[in-house]
DNA sequence: GTTTTCACG
DNA sequence: ACGTACGTGAAAACT
């Protein structure tokens, strides 16, 4: 018979630092449990015990303690994020019937020797994981230990038997004690003999064989004077260090092999357990499913329902649910029907009000298969990325297991549209609990039919001018290469960064400025401070600027040209953790502008023939965001007057007149504005504008010292956020950030910039969202041919008719400075041209 | 699949 | 002692 025993704490620690941060929406960490059950499940499956248990230590002094005062004083404290992991871990283990050993006085090691000596006594064999060296010197011929070691997030054991451990280190297991007692162990606070290390204590122990024999030994003539001196000095620490090392297997534990013998799980507990956890995967993998709540799939199968004209004729509300294969899932109160893509096509209408899972999705797709439809009432997926914005994605079957506790297969249509249409009580009872009724049905849901209705418009490029700007710069791009070839010498690929950075760093012996974890950095920063010192630097600068030019954007969208002459993009409604938008396929808010020849993409994007394009764009948007919810009595001021912000800042921060402000100055205090929005650090706007870390510092405190407001804010948003567990902006818009509560500081300190900085440009996202919702009803109201194509996060591009251009730039903007009543006027300006480039 | 770079607000 | 501004997406190289 054989038993496992898991060295809780060490496991546990693996298990921590092997897996990625994993939270829960709630804030609570579970990579440690993850990590501990993957590891248990593995040993479980290569090991096939017949009994499992775990030890874990005991907080409390130990004999080791009481002994010596040294011991593990210097250990660090356990992490908070791992800490609060414990007592749940230990819950679980209780679940799965997994005994749990530990002993006051005692540690785990201990306990486990106690174990294994128990076992061989019992005729039982012992397997012990655990991820700690030390635990070697319990092997004997019944006990084995199984070596635990994370690399690369793949976590391996190597078992470790009398023969395996012999091999290796080249002595028997229980000698490993004597090798500590002369090297000691710095992270177990066992000193050990001063001066004699690893090599020095292995080759003694190969030649005397043992503590002992070391100090019976001392006169022998291959002991140096040195040496000999240090072990005599040492000769009291190293037998305390010998008891210290030693594992005491005489802890006073009640435990028999039998009372560990595998048990079946108390199901229940351990569904409610990985329930709270959120660990969907696991309670698929487990089989756990609580039986009252289980989905009456398939109980009102599709034959009830066998035609569309036979759902109730008063039908008013059916959840739809469109498969990757076409195929259309309806589900209402009475039942459950599926359509094969074909059946859908054959004149299949839904009138009615949609419960969707991706609204803007849906009605592409049945728009794609020529479906009538009605309105979407509800978004399943948007409610539920309002609900918790920073999840990577939103299937239907994630939140059947977060708010119903029910696991649903992505892959079954029928069960998807039940699903989706027994979530939407769930979801808005949620919205009304995070109040969030109105950012949901005035802002979110809305916005769906405008932006559905912008990436179906698209928008004209010129193809030919688009086509003559990529030969241009192909032209270009050789000219480049053969120059910065000409000053290698050799020819290399530009683009490999890693080419590059032997090239300029090894082979040419340029300083190197800044390292990533797999060698030089070689970005623009780096090649900015270098371009002084090699020609070939400005040409590879060029060099990157054409190749992404080209790559990028000439070729980039010629390939996504429709044919009609548009291009569509797709607005990400349910991926960024503020609120923005994002962009895809191809991403549209990231056309050049900052560069005179990058602009010139922005000239191949042009109105339909007779029509123009308007562009609008607020006017610091997120600073007078800031100026309004921080209250700040400096910033409103110089908004509602209508002055520059920049300069405004920089007569703060220099103690300057607002006319005697110099560019420099303006520059410089439109850095501390961006950084403060950003949460600011010293050394990176210091970076950013080139003047030492004690200017920047002084910039930042002279500014905090004039804009009081802002100075509390920053303060108080992040101590609420920590306090609530998360951030919101002014239209209640969440985000949780439990990394506020971090122990390492540079996460905490990125975890408060997001708190500082979320809500910003969240409520600014906010505000856009709402003006393109009035912008697009006020349009269709007034000017139908007027049509909205873009979004670029503060900037709207609406394409019309030249005839009505000055009027629907006048509606476009006074919609977008009406959208709320701020503490401070909100500025939009709309220009009009014959190209995105000619209107902005 | 991950890393680096760079385009935008 | 360490790494350093917020939010995105795409291309290319490399593992």
């Amino acid at each position: 018979m054989k038993l496992m025993i898991l060295d809780g704490n060490s496991v546990i620690n693996r298990a921590f630092y092997g897996v990625r941060p994993l939270t829960t929406r709630e804030g609570l960490y579970t990579n440690a449990i993850y990590g501990f059950l993957n590891i248990l499940e593995k040993m479980e499956k290569e090991e096939q015990p017949d009994a499992v248990c775990v030890a874990f230590d005991l907080h409390g002094p130990t004999f080791r303690h009481l002994q010596y005062e040294g011991y593990k004083a210097t250990r660090h404290p356990m992490p908070e994020e791992l800490r609060q992991q414990m007592p749940v871990m230990k819950e679980i283990l209780q679940a799965m019937n997994i005994p749990i050993y530990a002993c006051q006085g005692w540690e785990a090691d201990d306990v486990i020797g106690t174990v294994g000596k128990i076992c061989s006594n019992n005729d039982w064999e012992c397997v012990v994981v655990t991820g700690d060296r030390d635990s070697l010197q319990l092997i004997d011929r019944n006990v084995h230990i199984k070596l635990v070691i994370s690399k690369g997030g793949q976590t391996n054991a190597t078992l470790y038997t009398e023969e395996v451990f012999r091999e290796e280190y080249g002595f028997a297991p229980k000698k490993l004690i004597d090798l500590k007692a002369l090297m000691g162990d710095s992270s177990d606070n066992i000193p050990g003999v001063a001066g004699v290390g690893p090599k020095t204590a292995s080759q003694l122990l190969q030649q005397f064989g043992s503590l002992n024999g070391v100090y019976e030994n001392l006169n022998d003539a291959s002991i140096s004077a040195r040496l000999r001196e240090k072990l005599e000095i040492g000769r009291e620490k190293a037998y305390l260090s010998y008891d210290l090392a030693t594992i005491r297997p005489e802890a006073p534990i009640d435990f028999a092999p039998m009372d560990a013998v595998i048990q079946p799980y108390n199901r229940a507990q351990l569904y409610q357990l990985f329930q709270k956890l959120e660990f969907v995967k696991l309670i698929d993998r487990y089989g756990l499913r609580s039986a009252q709540q289980e989905l009456p799939q398939k109980e009102k199968p599709c034959e009830k329902l066998p035609q569309l004209d036979a759902l109730p004729e008063d039908l008013t509300e059916c959840a739809v649910y469109v498969a990757p294969d076409g195929a259309i899932g309806i589900a209402c109160g009475k039942g459950v029907c599926v359509r094969t893509p074909l059946e859908a096509q054959m004149g299949l209408a839904l009138p009615a009000r949609m419960i969707c899972h991706d609204s803007k999705a849906t009605m592409h797709a049945l728009d794609e298969m020529g479906i009538a439809y009605g309105e979407a009432v509800f978004d399943t997926a948007l409610a539920a990325y309002d609900l918790n914005p920073s999840q990577s994605d939103y299937p239907v079957s994630k939140l059947a297991a977060n708010f119903m506790g029910v696991t649903v297969d992505d892959g079954d249509t029928a069960a998807c549209a039940q699903t989706i249409w027994q979530l939407r009580p769930v979801l808005e009872e949620e919205l009304k609990k995070n109040g969030m009724q109105k950012l949901y049905y005035d802002i979110e849901l809305p916005l769906c039919p405008v932006l559905y209705r912008m990436e179906r418009q698209g928008i004209a490029i010129d193809r030919q001018q688009l086509q003559q700007f990529g030969e241009m710069l192909s032209q270009r791009i050789s000219d480049c290469e053969a120059l910065i070839h000409s000053y290698s010498g050799e020819p290399f690929n530009i683009n490999s960064t890693r080419q590059l950075g032997e090239l300029l760093f090894d082979k040419l012996g340029l300083p190197p400025v800044k390292k990533t974890k797999t060698g030089y950095s070689t970005n623009a920063d780096v090649l900015e401070k270098l371009k002084n010192k090699h020609p070939i630097i400005p040409a590879i600068m060029d060099y990157r600027m054409l190749t992404k030019l080209k790559s990028t954007y000439a070729d980039g969208l010629m390939k996504v040209i429709c044919e009609d002459g548009r291009i569509r993009t797709t607005f990400q409604n349910l991926v960024t953790a503020t609120g923005r938008l994002s962009s895809t396929e191809p991403n549209l808010q990231n056309i050049p502008v900052r560069t005179d020849l990058g602009a010139e993409i922005r000239k191949m994007f042009v109105p339909k023939p007779g029509c123009v394009l308007v562009d609008a764009d607020y006017s610091q948007i997120e600073l007078r965001v800031l100026a309004h919810i921080a209250e700040d009595a400096r910033m409103q001021q110089a908004f509602r007057t209508g002055m520059d912000i920049h300069t405004v800042t920089a007569s703060q921060v220099f103690g300057v007149e607002p006319e005697s402000v110099t560019p420099l100055q303006r520059r410089h205090a439109k850095a501390v504005n961006f950084g403060i929005v950003y949460g600011i650090s010293e050394f990176s706007l210091a970076e950013d504008i080139g003047v030492s870390r004690y200017e920047a510092r002084d910039y930042i405190d002279s500014y905090l010292a004039n804009f009081d407001g802002v100075r509390q804010y920053m303060k108080q948003v992040v101590a609420d956020a920590r306090e609530a567990g998360f951030t919101q902006t002014l239209y209640g818009r969440k985000r949780y950030i439990p990394e506020l509560k971090a122990s390492n500081f540079n996460i905490r300190q990125g975890a408060e910039r997001i708190a500082l900085n979320t809500p910003i440009q969240g409520t600014a996202a906010d505000l856009i969202k709402m003006a393109m919702i009035r912008v697009d009803k006020t349009l269709q109201e007034n000017f139908p041919e007027a049509k909205l194509l873009l979004q670029v996060h503060d900037e709207l591009i609406v394409e019309c008719p030249e005839a009505i251009a000055e009027d629907v730039a006048a509606l476009v903007s006074s919609q977008m400075q009406q959208v709320a009543e701020l503490s401070v006027p909100l500025i939009a300006e709309a220009k009009i041209g014959k190209s995105w480039f000619d209107a902005k």
